[in-house]
DNA sequence: CTGAAAGCGCTTACAG
DNA sequence: CTGAAAGCGCTTACAG
């Protein structure tokens, strides 16, 4: 660090290497710990070359490295929403922590994309110009994404993974995803198990992969009971939907109500109190699935936790593992289990099927 | 995009030079809008750029980009804990939400540093090298900081701003601070105001920055007003320390009680309840600062809410005009004010000093 | 075991 | 108005 004051510019490879007494090459592989291979340089060598480094306060340049055809270790996160929301919060955060943490166990840091095209939405193509080119993969996550973009960065042979399961035409997407299948159909054997026959399933009104997995969990488990499934108890239905028809519902015998959506679910259970009715004793109701950062709020609801921490880590393992093998392989996928959440709102029906009517 | 199947490797600079008949500097030069300066290309020739460019799918390579011009429009996020903490949740949060709002503001993007020591902890400098000259600069941000890292970071001219206010012996350190002082000096003010004497004052054990901006903002209230400043009224108590001196301060004639944490103050509140007094009628408290991401929590408490977002984004701010300037210039300071927040624990005293005793 | 050199794909003076 | 060339700071064959 001695003469680092009267030096304008920072010191590169050069520099070290003319203080070392070797040639830039010899730099480069001691600073890379190539030191296997068909070159083997002396102990003394490397030390001299680690002190120069020392002397001068050197450090690789990584753009310079990625060009070069090295990596620079680091890590795209992009989202198509502000990664910081002001609302949902806590949206992100669970992943990030995974994220954060693995990145820091393998030795990677991390490149959080924010820039935005002119009409500021976020974009990995700005210009035509795949930004994420930056770093040596990329993590991407959020709830909405643009599916053309996937399929050019899939094409491109870039390497990347989703948080979520993502499927887009004409390309096969890596992914960590949540079984939602799994734990949506679990839930519903319970209900079924418990004597459940006139169930209304509340899904979101958009179609996305998690909630057509959910869906599908929701059938499997008719199909597994083998109980027929009434086509009219799937209803799409908005989180802040009016909740007049409850009242209908319970009229017309249902006897458990599935709620895709937490916040709704909550909704119910409230609504079904005021109309006089005790949960889980005349309707049982079930969520599919927690608000991040807040257990709290789903705690006495029958559930699952989705296993967000974990998908950030696993995603980062399965990124490194992409990078490892050549581009256009895969895709990687990896579901994981959520776990369920007893909760209290859901139990026997008043009047099970299977029982004969009171004599 | 003709033949971009049979091509294995995508077409660069010069593939697209070739096809348009003239040489890369043009194509640079079209691509980048660069069309006044000392350099007039014909609209015609501009044509046969663009269309070369369409014809063969041409995505310039930011990494080339970044390495000729010298810049790569990447910010550094250092802290010494991990940034995104299981517990204190919320700590990084908002100061984040700033940043990354800036970020994107002014077209940069984020670098996570996440990279650790061989004892797993987190050091600017990893084997002698300052990892953030990865970025082009660095906002830097959390309680703990590692002092003599900070001061090599500025004796290298590197650019970089914390988030607080940091002083190291030797190095004037950039940063954006939340004014703690005056806002402290505020509530005080309101104390001597209502007619308090006896205050207590409740610090934290360990001496910040920002625990000694409070309480000097604690003494200038009192030299503003003329009061003598009791010494002794000035307690360092950790957060959790056990409270049952509370009696006997309220014994002594104690009328207020200013704690610096925030769940302090609250356990003294409820303390207080608890021997039977009323708040603020017995005893008024107040506290300085809120807690990030729950204001909530001190929503009852007289306090001032910290402009945590704001200094995220000032910071960034001052970070890019630090970065314009040359480096040894500085150091670059702002002090943002914090918001009063009523809060109902402060009221007149039992017994102001200043009215007779009753005759 | 080590060095000279090409090359990664751009940008930017600098000549013409 | 346009082209040839140097240079950004590395890595990686390829000679010695």
């Amino acid at each position: 660090m001695e003469n680092l004051n009267r030096l304008t510019r920072k010191p590169r490879q050069s520099d070290v290497a003319k203080r070392a007494g070797v040639s830039t090459a010899i730099v480069s592989l001691v600073l890379n710990g190539r030191l296997e291979g068909n070159v083997r340089i002396s102990q003394q060598t490397q030390e001299r070359v680690w002190q120069a480094i020392r002397d001068l306060g050197y450090v690789p340049n990584p753009v310079a490295r990625s060009l070069a055809g090295g990596q620079n270790r680091l890590l795209g996160v992009f989202t198509y929403e502000a990664i910081f929301p002001l609302e949902q919060h806590d949206f992100f955060y669970p992943f990030l922590l995974g994220i954060e943490h693995e990145a820091e166990s393998q030795g990677y840091d991390l490149l959080l994309f924010t820039q935005t095209d002119a009409s500021k939405r976020r974009k990995v193509f700005l210009e035509g110009v795949n930004r994420l080119q930056l770093a040596d993969g990329a993590v991407l996550l959020g709830q909405y994404s643009d599916r053309d973009e996937l399929a050019r960065l899939q094409q491109e042979g870039f390497a990347f993974v989703y948080v979520g399961r993502r499927e887009v035409s004409g390309a096969e997407i890596s992914y960590v995803a949540a079984d939602y299948a799994a734990a949506t159909a679990e839930i519903i054997n319970r209900l079924l198990d418990l004597g459940h026959r006139r169930l209304l399933y509340l899904k979101v009104p958009q179609t996305s992969e998690s909630s057509q997995d959910r869906e599908a969990g929701y059938r499997q488990a008719f199909v597994k009971r083998g109980v027929k499934l009434d086509e009219s108890s799937i209803v799409p239905l908005e989180e802040e939907a009016d909740l007049q028809p409850l009242e209908g519902w319970l009229a017309r015998g249902i006897t458990a109500i599935i709620s895709e959506r937490p916040g709704l679910a909550l909704r119910i259970v409230e609504a079904a109190r005021k109309l006089g009715k005790q949960v889980p004793r005349d309707l049982s109701v079930a969520t599919l699935g927690d608000v991040a950062g807040a257990p709290h709020l789903t705690a006495e609801l029958t559930t699952f936790c989705i296993p967000r921490q974990e998908m950030g880590a696993e995603a980062v393992r399965l990124l490194l593992k992409r990078m490892e093998s050549p581009p256009q392989t895969g895709p990687y996928r990896l579901l994981l289990p959520c776990t369920q959440t007893p909760g209290s709102t859901i139990g026997p029906p008043r009047h099970p099927k299977p029982r004969p009517t009171s004599q």
